[in-house]
DNA sequence: AGACTTCAGCGAAACGATTAGCTATCGGGG
DNA sequence: CCCCGATAGCTAATCGTTTCGCTGAAGTCT
């Protein structure tokens, strides 16, 4: 691997002119400058990053640590965040928290090891879980989920209005019993889109039967068994609201176990899914997110943030999830029951 | 940030101490290494990775660059890399080429340029693209498809098997007019597959009609119209064989849309989907490719290159496709036709 | 006691870039 | 003719580690 010195022998300049060219920090004379490129390109000359990262202290790269890799909403982060970070000029060097505390923890202090400039965090904890420092010092941009009291930016979904208006959907179609399936209660994702379902339906003077909310972790199993359990009960609800897109699946799958027909003897409705794009039917009525864009959007905080050019303590930007009709629901008085 | 020196003066030592203590990499008195220990946590002291990085040239860094990151193939081979690399102590950076042999170039020369350890490449180029220069002095392991004449490990499929397995599947059912729609025939993955099909319908003295073999883009879209072409005309094929799982997708939604019924009308088999986990209806007939054993084989031979704890010259692993029979084909007396 | 070995710990030279500050050259104005 | 400013390019310090080779103290052997 060639260094700066050999192409500075080569050239016979000294490394500041190599490095004056490499940079166009400075002006070089057109004939030195020749002389230098050549010299470049013969010995296929590329900086070593981790010394000019050194000298400069940083490292052109963004950490981006999500929940749950096998999640598709996740991966669709990972996409959209690949192009964005490429398209800033940085690298983005990817993390797997698997929805696991301790784990988060270790990559926090990896990503600090690295040096990384900035980075995007899906958290996985409750808020009280987090140290200050683990913040500090570091560009840091909070995506999908918040933590209360936190001094990062933030970009989220409206969580609360997610939830009403799948709900308000379902209401609409005259269901009264309906059921919830949802996360981990110590999730803002989680604990908004049940406040959201809870709104929607006092809002009609209704409130849902306690037996007929459920959380477990955001995985297709864990729905799978949840919505077994509750389904086999006789005063199962007419209409669920799932809070996940990986539920769903579980959910439309023990359905489907059961005996039951979706939509015919169940309606299903859920939030933040990216499975209707993979075929799934009936299509899932759900509400959407944006989830390109407000990647995007967390880019742009971070990058901003990393080059300072940002003056405001915190920002925090809210993106409006879009309710999709699927096939997944029928109104009440087209059930069985 | 505090720095080795900070450390060392804190604890009255000398930095190679703090060193030494740090990587357990000589003996330190027991009274020296806790004054050591306090102050590194009284400071909060983590080691700047580019500096130990710039002096042991080595960055930590693993790269993986995949093909197509919107194509849950390659998101699944993302979610098991990415645990293989933090298994062995390293750090993912992650590309996306996009199928395009251009940005994979600049790709290399980042990665070049970021000093990773190795990288595992999916390889989006025909054999010629590659100049041996850009292999050379890392550690590299191709993963998926190969490139003829290499000098690298590579990880694969026998994709012609996998063509063999699907179509002979197809001919016990009676079928004879079979279609195949397949990716770019510059892939490794695509050839295979298709020789693989020649070779099936040849061992019964077949072959596949000239029109009823398409090639296209590794997507959905490309495979829809495709589909729609092919299907469209009067002769069309009893049955088909859709090289990739994201064009599966869109050859099922083509079948669908021109009012034909999946497996009644037209069999579909593929290979290599992930789409049967997402609740595709039916299910597809189709040969899995062992995604997360491939890739850990991949890392394990990247790591053992990157620790020089290997001799070979050359190593190539084949993995063996299995058919799994789900609900979309059907014998051939039962067609409409 | 003297000579030799261990051994803990230190000092300083790398690693490969960037960059502040300096030097030499040149042209032009007083 | 001298001085000055501008300009091109160089020298050397620096970033934060690791690591080679050294020192001096303590232990071991004759």
């Amino acid at each position: 691997m060639a260094t700066i010195k050999d192409v500075a022998r080569r050239a016979g300049v000294s490394t500041a002119t190599v490095s004056a060219v490499m940079n166009d920090s400075a002006f070089v004379s057109p004939e030195l400058r020749a002389r230098v490129v050549t010299a470049i390109r013969e010995l296929r000359y590329e900086p070593s990053l981790a010394a000019r990262n050194l000298r400069r202290s940083r490292s052109q790269l963004i950490a981006l640590a999500v929940a749950d890799l096998s999640n598709p909403f996740y991966t669709r982060i990972v996409w959209s965040a690949e192009a964005a970070v490429a398209a800033w000029g940085y690298s983005l060097v990817l993390f797997n928290s698997d929805e696991k505390p301790d784990t988060e923890r270790r990559i926090l202090s990896r990503i600090r090891t690295l040096g990384c400039d900035g980075m995007v965090l899906v958290p996985v904890g409750a808020a009280n879980q987090y140290q200050p420092h683990e913040f500090d010092g570091m560009a840091t941009v909070l995506l999908g989920r918040s933590i209360e009291g936190n001094t990062a930016d933030t970009v989220t979904i409206d969580n609360r209005e997610a939830g009403r208006q799948a709900v308000d959907y379902l209401l609409d179609l005259g269901h009264r019993r309906i059921g919830s399936i949802t996360g981990p209660m110590q999730l803002s994702t989680s604990k908004g889109r049940l406040d959201g379902m809870i709104d929607a339906m006092a809002a009609r003077g209704l409130a849902p039967q306690p037996g007929h909310i459920r959380s477990g972790e955001f995985r297709e199993e864990a729905a799978y068994s949840v919505a077994r359990d509750m389904m086999g009960s006789p005063d199962r609800p007419t209409a669920i609201y799932v809070a996940n897109g990986v539920m769903a699946i579980g959910v439309m799958r023990a359905v489907a176990d059961l005996g039951l027909r979706c939509p015919q003897d169940i309606s299903i409705a859920s939030t933040d899914t990216v499975a209707g794009a993979g075929g799934l039917k009936p299509r899932l009525t759900r509400t959407e997110h944006p989830i390109a864009d407000m990647t995007n959007e967390a880019l742009r905080l971070l990058v901003d943030r990393i080059e300072e050019r940002v003056s405001e303590p915190v920002r925090s930007i809210v993106f409006q999830p879009a309710l999709i009709v699927g096939e997944s629901c029928m109104p009440l008085r087209g059930n069985a029951a």
